[in-house]
RNA sequence: UGGGGCAUGGUGCAACGGCAGCACAGCGGACUUUGAAUCCGUUGAUCCAGGUUCGAAUCCUGGUGCCCCGG
């Protein structure tokens, strides 16, 4: 890559994207911040802490950096892409994961495609990931250095296209070291470490959201265990995810875990640490980052959630609508909704919706 | 209306007559661009009334409640 491109940076205000910024001006291209307001809460009972400055945080990092500032207001289109399905999937009993669509749809749906068609070679974000440039033209998205704060998880669901035409400045760093280069350029906002939970309920209590938006109420239920036998009470199936473990209230010699939820009978299945594994997968809507399957019959490492360790995994078959994985341990909490991911070594193949497990 | 057993945090269990502990649950924190998991920390109890003893959860008496056996 030539060092005087047009890069557009995707700014949030916080550290790493900031950094990254910091880091392609040094490598000499010309830098432009841009920043999506995406849809919050507004029913929320607090606010969020920088609603009152005359400036968001993003465009005080634009200016601390003196790089010119774009925002555009994309509350609506987040609302109905991010937020919607979001609450329609954990009524159906799903535990999604928005960021992993909020990426390709929003960030790289809208935020890249008007930087590339506003004067941009390149579109950039912080997030710990590599981009690795092949002979052919074709890229591969790699594990970011630092294996704690590898982000290339929520990127598994980015296409070819739109990964040849991103930078991630911050994937071959520490985040000790993007700290300490935030320090010494003096940029603002360093301390205050800014990690969220989901971007748009700052104060991240995603039950009494749901609780509000639901469609209908959210009603209570049992809580059985594998025979059937009523251990208890359920506040609303929604509020639970499969290999959960706090919030089920029952005291018992080890903890419970939710092992299932029967939408029909209203009934949160749970049972003990070893009743709440699974050693198979069947995905869909999987996207691969090549453009291609990975091979089936061979051995991948699989995440199956976000920062979640991963564990070798057979891919036993694959069509274009969906695949399946066959693991040789038992793992827990492999959840409908969230995604599967493959891994060869650092490289990141792309992943799939996780449909049923067992 | 015979016999036996039990009674300790919210729950399940420990504690030779000598500082009432553990697990689970709860609460708090760390971690974290999902929900979780995980890690760290933490609140909280001797059924009641007498008695023996320097000292009682522990021994004795009575009461109350629960369980089991016989019926």
């Amino acid at each position: 890559m030539k060092s005087n491109n047009h890069v557009f940076v995707a700014i949030s205000g916080g550290v790493d994207s900031a950094v990254a910024a910091a880091i392609l001006l040094e490598q000499g291209h010309q830098v432009t911040g841009i920043h999506m307001k995406t849809w919050q809460d507004p029913r929320s009972e607090k606010v969020s802490p920088h609603s009152h400055a005359a400036i968001s945080p993003a465009q005080a990092s634009a200016q601390s950096l003196n790089i010119p500032f774009i925002s555009l207001d994309l509350q609506e289109k987040f609302y109905q892409d991010v937020v919607q399905p979001f609450i329609s999937k954990y009524l159906a009993g799903l535990t999604p994961n928005p960021c992993l669509f909020c990426n390709p749809q929003i960030k790289w749906g809208i935020l890249q495609t008007y930087a590339l068609t506003h004067g941009a070679d390149y579109f950039a974000t912080g997030h710990y990931a590599r981009i690795e440039n092949q002979d052919d033209d074709e890229v591969r998205l790699l594990r970011g250095v630092d294996k704690a704060k590898d982000q290339s998880y929520v990127l598994s669901m980015l296409t070819q296209d739109q990964l040849r035409k991103s930078l991630f400045p911050l994937g071959i760093l520490t985040k000790d070291e993007v700290r300490d280069k935030a320090r010494d350029l003096g940029l603002a906002s360093v301390e205050q470490e800014e990690s969220q939970d989901l971007c748009f309920l700052p104060q991240g209590d995603y039950r009494e959201f749901l609780q509000r938006y639901a469609s209908k109420p959210i009603q209570p239920g049992d809580i059985v265990d594998q025979d059937g036998k009523v251990l208890g009470q359920h506040q609303g199936l929604a509020f639970y995810t499969i290999g959960q473990r706090k919030g089920i209230r029952i005291a018992a010699e080890a903890p419970y875990y939710v092992i299932g939820k029967d939408q029909s009978k209203n009934q949160l299945e749970v049972g003990f640490c070893n009743q709440a594994v699974q050693k198979e997968l069947l995905a869909e809507h999987p996207n691969w980052i090549s453009g291609r399957a990975p091979r089936a019959g061979d051995v991948y490492d699989i995440m199956v959630r976000y920062r979640s360790k991963p564990v070798p995994g057979v891919l036993t078959s694959v069509t274009d609508n969906e695949f399946r994985l066959e693991f040789n341990q038992e793992i827990r909490g492999i959840t409908p909704g969230q995604v599967a991911v493959l891994y060869r070594q650092d490289e990141c193949l792309g992943g799939g919706i996780i449909k049923m497990a067992h």
